[in-house]
DNA sequence: GGCCCTCTTTAGGGCCTT
Protein backbone atom coordinates (compact mmCIF):
# COMPACT_ATOMS: atom_id res chain seq x y z
CA UNK A 1 0.00 0.00 0.00
CA UNK A 2 1.05 3.69 -0.87
CA UNK A 3 0.10 6.47 0.71
CA UNK A 4 0.75 10.19 0.51
CA UNK A 5 2.20 11.84 3.81
CA UNK A 6 2.79 15.49 4.81
CA UNK A 7 5.46 16.15 7.17
CA UNK A 8 5.58 19.78 7.02
CA UNK A 9 7.41 22.62 8.68
CA UNK A 10 5.87 25.51 10.44
CA UNK A 11 7.86 28.02 7.40
CA UNK A 12 10.07 27.92 5.03
CA UNK A 13 13.27 28.17 4.39
CA UNK A 14 12.90 24.26 3.50
CA UNK A 15 16.82 23.15 4.55
CA UNK A 16 16.50 19.36 5.32
CA UNK A 17 15.73 16.24 3.42
CA UNK A 18 15.08 13.44 5.73
CA UNK A 19 13.47 10.12 5.09
CA UNK A 20 11.20 9.26 7.21
CA UNK A 21 12.73 5.96 7.84
CA UNK A 22 15.86 7.66 8.64
CA UNK A 23 14.38 9.85 11.17
CA UNK A 24 10.94 10.11 12.54
CA UNK A 25 10.60 6.18 12.30
CA UNK A 26 14.00 4.82 13.08
CA UNK A 27 13.32 7.72 16.73
CA UNK A 28 10.02 5.08 16.75
CA UNK A 29 11.87 1.87 16.54
CA UNK A 30 14.33 3.56 19.21
CA UNK A 31 11.62 4.61 21.44
CA UNK A 32 10.29 1.64 21.71
CA UNK A 33 13.90 -0.39 22.07
CA UNK A 34 14.82 2.13 24.99
CA UNK A 35 11.22 2.47 26.91
CA UNK A 36 10.00 -1.13 26.52
CA UNK A 37 7.80 -1.08 29.81
CA UNK A 38 7.30 2.10 29.43
CA UNK A 39 6.40 3.88 26.35
CA UNK A 40 6.92 0.74 23.80
CA UNK A 41 5.44 2.04 20.64
CA UNK A 42 2.02 0.56 20.23
CA UNK A 43 -0.79 0.54 18.18
CA UNK A 44 -2.98 -0.60 20.86
CA UNK A 45 -4.27 -4.14 20.79
CA UNK A 46 -5.68 -6.49 17.80
CA UNK A 47 -8.62 -7.04 19.50
CA UNK A 48 -9.26 -2.79 19.78
CA UNK A 49 -8.31 -2.41 16.51
CA UNK A 50 -9.69 -5.13 14.37
CA UNK A 51 -6.49 -6.35 12.97
CA UNK A 52 -6.03 -10.30 12.60
CA UNK A 53 -3.45 -11.99 14.75
CA UNK A 54 -2.40 -11.43 18.41
CA UNK A 55 -0.12 -8.98 19.69
CA UNK A 56 2.87 -10.71 18.40
CA UNK A 57 1.54 -9.90 14.86
CA UNK A 58 3.74 -7.45 12.86
CA UNK A 59 2.04 -4.38 10.93
CA UNK A 60 2.14 -5.05 7.24
CA UNK A 61 4.38 -3.17 4.95
CA UNK A 62 3.16 0.04 4.32
CA UNK A 63 4.86 2.88 1.81
CA UNK A 64 3.84 6.55 2.97
CA UNK A 65 5.67 9.30 1.04
CA UNK A 66 5.36 13.11 1.16
CA UNK A 67 4.70 14.96 -1.75
CA UNK A 68 4.91 18.91 -2.15
CA UNK A 69 1.46 19.07 -3.89
CA UNK A 70 0.01 17.91 -0.25
CA UNK A 71 2.48 20.34 1.83
CA UNK A 72 3.26 17.96 3.67
CA UNK A 73 5.72 19.29 5.78
CA UNK A 74 7.96 18.60 9.02
CA UNK A 75 9.04 21.25 11.52
CA UNK A 76 12.04 21.21 13.25
CA UNK A 77 12.27 23.50 16.10
CA UNK A 78 8.98 25.29 16.50
CA UNK A 79 7.86 26.13 20.33
CA UNK A 80 6.84 25.44 23.95
CA UNK A 81 4.50 26.99 25.66
CA UNK A 82 6.41 29.30 28.19
CA UNK A 83 9.00 30.07 25.37
CA UNK A 84 9.07 31.89 22.28
CA UNK A 85 9.03 30.56 18.64
CA UNK A 86 12.35 31.05 17.53
CA UNK A 87 12.96 29.27 14.94
CA UNK A 88 11.60 27.24 11.37
CA UNK A 89 12.59 24.18 9.35
CA UNK A 90 12.88 21.82 6.80
CA UNK A 91 10.47 20.26 4.83
CA UNK A 92 10.76 15.99 4.02
CA UNK A 93 10.17 13.81 1.28
CA UNK A 94 9.52 10.72 2.72
CA UNK A 95 9.12 7.15 1.86
CA UNK A 96 7.89 5.10 5.38
CA UNK A 97 7.94 1.64 5.67
CA UNK A 98 6.26 0.56 8.25
CA UNK A 99 6.79 -3.19 8.16
CA UNK A 100 7.84 -5.33 10.83
CA UNK A 101 7.02 -2.85 13.53
CA UNK A 102 5.75 -4.75 16.68
CA UNK A 103 2.72 -4.13 18.85
CA UNK A 104 3.39 -3.52 22.46
CA UNK A 105 2.40 -2.19 25.26
CA UNK A 106 2.30 0.90 27.10
CA UNK A 107 2.04 1.49 30.39
CA UNK A 108 0.65 5.29 31.24
CA UNK A 109 0.46 7.08 34.57
CA UNK A 110 -3.01 9.38 35.42
CA UNK A 111 -2.80 12.46 34.95
CA UNK A 112 -4.22 13.68 37.88
CA UNK A 113 -1.86 11.41 39.99
CA UNK A 114 1.23 12.85 38.19
CA UNK A 115 0.15 16.41 38.84
CA UNK A 116 0.01 15.56 42.63
CA UNK A 117 3.40 13.79 42.60
CA UNK A 118 5.37 16.10 40.06
CA UNK A 119 4.84 20.08 39.86
CA UNK A 120 6.43 19.83 37.23
CA UNK A 121 4.18 17.76 34.98
CA UNK A 122 4.77 19.63 32.30
CA UNK A 123 7.71 18.22 31.25
CA UNK A 124 6.30 14.85 31.09
CA UNK A 125 3.28 15.90 28.97
CA UNK A 126 3.61 16.57 25.31
CA UNK A 127 1.32 19.43 23.81
CA UNK A 128 -0.17 18.62 20.39
CA UNK A 129 -1.70 21.33 18.73
CA UNK A 130 -4.04 19.87 15.40
CA UNK A 131 -6.83 21.15 13.17
CA UNK A 132 -8.85 19.38 10.67
CA UNK A 133 -10.62 19.70 7.03
CA UNK A 134 -13.18 18.00 6.30
CA UNK A 135 -16.04 17.51 3.42
CA UNK A 136 -18.86 19.28 6.06
CA UNK A 137 -20.06 19.70 9.33
CA UNK A 138 -22.16 16.63 9.62
CA UNK A 139 -20.09 13.34 11.29
CA UNK A 140 -22.14 11.20 9.56
CA UNK A 141 -22.50 12.17 6.38
CA UNK A 142 -18.83 14.05 6.01
CA UNK A 143 -15.34 13.00 5.72
CA UNK A 144 -12.06 14.24 7.13
CA UNK A 145 -10.15 15.39 3.92
CA UNK A 146 -6.63 16.82 5.77
CA UNK A 147 -5.32 16.75 9.29
CA UNK A 148 -2.28 18.30 10.71
CA UNK A 149 -0.33 17.98 14.36
CA UNK A 150 2.17 20.36 15.81
CA UNK A 151 3.82 19.01 18.90
CA UNK A 152 4.91 22.02 20.88
CA UNK A 153 7.92 21.02 22.02
CA UNK A 154 9.35 20.95 18.65
CA UNK A 155 12.43 19.37 17.77
CA UNK A 156 12.94 16.70 14.46
CA UNK A 157 9.42 15.51 13.00
CA UNK A 158 7.52 18.02 15.37
CA UNK A 159 4.70 18.35 12.87
CA UNK A 160 2.55 16.07 10.77
CA UNK A 161 0.30 16.98 7.96
CA UNK A 162 -1.35 14.71 5.49
CA UNK A 163 -4.51 14.87 2.73
CA UNK A 164 -7.10 12.67 3.45
CA UNK A 165 -8.97 10.49 0.27
CA UNK A 166 -12.61 11.12 1.74
CA UNK A 167 -13.97 8.36 -1.02
CA UNK A 168 -16.78 10.94 -1.76
CA UNK A 169 -16.46 14.15 -4.14
CA UNK A 170 -15.50 17.47 -1.98
CA UNK A 171 -18.49 19.39 -1.92
CA UNK A 172 -16.65 22.82 -0.50
CA UNK A 173 -13.19 23.58 -1.81
CA UNK A 174 -14.42 26.89 -1.76
CA UNK A 175 -14.03 26.87 2.08
CA UNK A 176 -10.31 25.70 2.11
CA UNK A 177 -9.02 25.05 -1.18
CA UNK A 178 -8.91 21.41 -1.45
CA UNK A 179 -10.41 19.90 -4.05
CA UNK A 180 -11.74 16.26 -4.97
CA UNK A 181 -8.90 16.44 -7.80
CA UNK A 182 -6.60 16.79 -5.00
CA UNK A 183 -7.93 14.30 -2.43
CA UNK A 184 -7.78 11.85 -5.01
CA UNK A 185 -4.25 11.57 -6.30
CA UNK A 186 -2.06 8.32 -5.81
CA UNK A 187 -0.73 8.06 -2.47
CA UNK A 188 -3.14 9.93 -0.46
CA UNK A 189 -3.97 8.33 2.25
CA UNK A 190 -7.63 7.29 3.22
CA UNK A 191 -8.74 7.33 6.93
CA UNK A 192 -8.60 3.63 7.49
CA UNK A 193 -4.83 3.22 6.63
CA UNK A 194 -4.12 6.78 8.27
CA UNK A 195 -5.28 5.68 11.76
CA UNK A 196 -2.66 3.49 12.43
CA UNK A 197 -0.27 6.02 11.73
CA UNK A 198 -1.74 8.72 13.22
CA UNK A 199 -1.71 7.26 16.26
CA UNK A 200 1.69 5.63 15.88
CA UNK A 201 3.06 9.48 15.14
CA UNK A 202 1.37 10.47 18.48
CA UNK A 203 2.79 8.05 20.40
CA UNK A 204 6.17 8.89 19.44
CA UNK A 205 6.30 12.20 20.44
CA UNK A 206 4.78 10.86 23.92
CA UNK A 207 7.45 11.57 26.67
CA UNK A 208 8.29 8.13 28.15
CA UNK A 209 5.43 7.55 30.59
CA UNK A 210 4.48 11.01 30.02
CA UNK A 211 0.91 11.97 28.98
CA UNK A 212 -0.61 13.71 25.62
CA UNK A 213 -2.42 16.66 25.54
CA UNK A 214 -4.25 17.96 21.96
CA UNK A 215 -5.14 21.31 21.69
CA UNK A 216 -7.71 22.26 18.76
CA UNK A 217 -10.32 25.38 18.53
CA UNK A 218 -13.62 24.35 18.73
CA UNK A 219 -12.44 20.89 19.08
CA UNK A 220 -14.98 19.88 22.30
CA UNK A 221 -18.12 19.96 19.59
CA UNK A 222 -16.21 19.66 16.03
CA UNK A 223 -12.53 18.07 15.75
CA UNK A 224 -12.96 15.76 18.42
CA UNK A 225 -16.78 14.33 17.84
CA UNK A 226 -15.25 14.09 13.93
CA UNK A 227 -11.96 12.38 15.19
CA UNK A 228 -13.83 9.64 16.96
CA UNK A 229 -16.66 9.50 14.31
CA UNK A 230 -13.71 8.38 11.71
CA UNK A 231 -12.17 6.09 14.26
CA UNK A 232 -15.02 4.26 15.27
CA UNK A 233 -16.10 3.88 11.07
CA UNK A 234 -12.99 1.51 11.06
CA UNK A 235 -13.37 -0.59 14.37
CA UNK A 236 -10.39 1.88 15.93
CA UNK A 237 -10.91 3.74 19.33
CA UNK A 238 -8.96 6.83 20.34
CA UNK A 239 -6.86 6.20 22.68
CA UNK A 240 -7.60 6.73 26.72
CA UNK A 241 -4.25 8.29 27.36
CA UNK A 242 -5.41 11.57 24.75
CA UNK A 243 -6.15 14.45 26.56
CA UNK A 244 -7.82 17.06 24.68
CA UNK A 245 -8.30 20.62 25.47
CA UNK A 246 -10.75 23.21 23.29
CA UNK A 247 -9.50 26.59 23.15
CA UNK A 248 -13.00 27.92 23.02
CA UNK A 249 -12.98 27.87 26.84
CA UNK A 250 -10.48 29.94 27.39
CA UNK A 251 -10.84 32.44 24.98
CA UNK A 252 -14.44 32.65 26.15
CA UNK A 253 -12.15 34.13 29.59
CA UNK A 254 -10.46 36.15 27.84
CA UNK A 255 -13.26 37.60 26.33
CA UNK A 256 -14.76 38.46 29.93
CA UNK A 257 -11.30 39.69 31.50
CA UNK A 258 -10.65 43.11 32.25
CA UNK A 259 -9.65 45.48 29.77
CA UNK A 260 -10.33 42.81 26.84
CA UNK A 261 -11.19 43.55 23.38
CA UNK A 262 -11.41 39.96 21.74
CA UNK A 263 -15.23 40.68 20.26
CA UNK A 264 -15.31 36.99 19.04
CA UNK A 265 -14.14 33.76 20.28
CA UNK A 266 -13.24 32.54 16.34
CA UNK A 267 -9.62 32.05 15.33
CA UNK A 268 -9.64 34.23 13.12
CA UNK A 269 -10.70 36.98 15.78
CA UNK A 270 -8.50 35.58 18.03
CA UNK A 271 -5.61 35.80 15.54
CA UNK A 272 -6.54 39.63 14.50
CA UNK A 273 -6.67 40.14 18.52
CA UNK A 274 -2.86 38.89 18.84
CA UNK A 275 -1.80 40.68 15.51
CA UNK A 276 -0.62 37.09 14.29
CA UNK A 277 -0.21 37.53 10.52
CA UNK A 278 -1.44 34.67 8.52
CA UNK A 279 1.32 32.26 6.57
CA UNK A 280 -0.76 30.20 3.91
CA UNK A 281 -3.98 29.67 3.48
CA UNK A 282 -6.81 30.16 6.36
CA UNK A 283 -8.55 26.77 6.39
CA UNK A 284 -5.89 24.87 5.91
CA UNK A 285 -5.08 22.86 8.31
CA UNK A 286 -1.20 23.28 9.15
CA UNK A 287 -1.98 27.13 8.67
CA UNK A 288 -4.37 27.01 10.98
CA UNK A 289 -2.48 25.02 13.30
CA UNK A 290 0.31 27.63 13.28
CA UNK A 291 -2.20 30.34 14.09
CA UNK A 292 -3.70 28.16 17.25
CA UNK A 293 -0.41 27.62 18.38
CA UNK A 294 0.98 31.28 18.81
CA UNK A 295 -2.73 32.24 19.80
CA UNK A 296 -2.75 29.57 22.53
CA UNK A 297 0.77 30.65 23.48
CA UNK A 298 -0.29 34.12 24.10
CA UNK A 299 -3.39 33.14 25.94
CA UNK A 300 -2.18 30.82 28.03
CA UNK A 301 0.27 34.08 29.05
CA UNK A 302 -2.58 36.51 29.45
CA UNK A 303 -4.32 34.27 31.45
CA UNK A 304 -1.62 33.06 33.62
CA UNK A 305 -2.72 29.37 32.24
CA UNK A 306 -0.18 26.58 32.61
CA UNK A 307 -0.42 23.55 31.11
CA UNK A 308 -1.35 21.33 34.53
CA UNK A 309 -3.94 24.07 34.48
CA UNK A 310 -5.18 23.10 31.05
CA UNK A 311 -4.98 19.49 31.78
CA UNK A 312 -6.63 20.37 35.48
CA UNK A 313 -9.30 22.77 34.04
CA UNK A 314 -10.10 22.22 30.49
CA UNK A 315 -8.49 18.53 29.22
CA UNK A 316 -11.19 15.91 28.20
CA UNK A 317 -10.78 12.73 26.80
CA UNK A 318 -12.86 11.18 23.93
CA UNK A 319 -15.06 8.27 25.78
CA UNK A 320 -16.46 11.57 27.66
CA UNK A 321 -17.01 13.32 24.78
CA UNK A 322 -18.38 9.66 23.25
CA UNK A 323 -20.92 9.04 26.43
CA UNK A 324 -22.09 12.22 25.85
CA UNK A 325 -23.32 11.36 22.29
CA UNK A 326 -24.61 8.19 23.76
CA UNK A 327 -26.67 9.75 26.53
CA UNK A 328 -27.94 12.43 24.43
CA UNK A 329 -28.52 10.44 21.26
CA UNK A 330 -30.43 7.95 24.16
CA UNK A 331 -32.40 10.80 25.04
CA UNK A 332 -33.65 12.09 21.96
CA UNK A 333 -35.25 8.68 20.86
C1' DG B 1 -24.65 19.72 16.41
C1' DG B 2 -23.38 21.18 20.68
C1' DC B 3 -21.82 24.49 24.06
C1' DC B 4 -22.59 28.63 26.58
C1' DC B 5 -25.10 32.57 28.15
C1' DT B 6 -29.09 34.64 29.99
C1' DC B 7 -34.09 38.22 29.74
C1' DT B 8 -32.53 30.37 32.35
C1' DT B 9 -33.24 25.16 33.77
C1' DT B 10 -40.86 24.08 31.92
C1' DA B 11 -35.99 27.76 26.74
C1' DG B 12 -34.17 30.09 23.14
C1' DG B 13 -30.67 32.30 20.63
C1' DG B 14 -25.85 33.14 19.25
C1' DC B 15 -21.59 31.34 18.08
C1' DC B 16 -18.11 28.09 16.31
C1' DT B 17 -16.18 24.36 13.57
C1' DT B 18 -15.90 22.81 7.51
Amino acid sequence: MRATMCFSHFQLPRCQIHTLYGSWWKKVNNLSKTHENISKVRLIGPSIYGLQGGHSRRWTQKFVSTNTEGKNVLSGKTTNIGHQITDVSSMTHSNLDTSRIEIGECKSVHIEQKISENKDVSKCITVIVFDIETTGFSRENDRIIEIALQDLSGGENSTFQTLVNPDMIVTNPQIHGISTYMVRKIGVPRMKELIPILVQYVRSRQKPGGQTLLISHNGKTFDVPFLISEFNRYSYEIPSDWYFVDTMSPARELMKAEGSTLSSKSLQALREYYEIPLIGQAHRAMADVNVLALVLQKMTRDLKLTVPCLLESYSFTASEISNNLKKKKKNSR
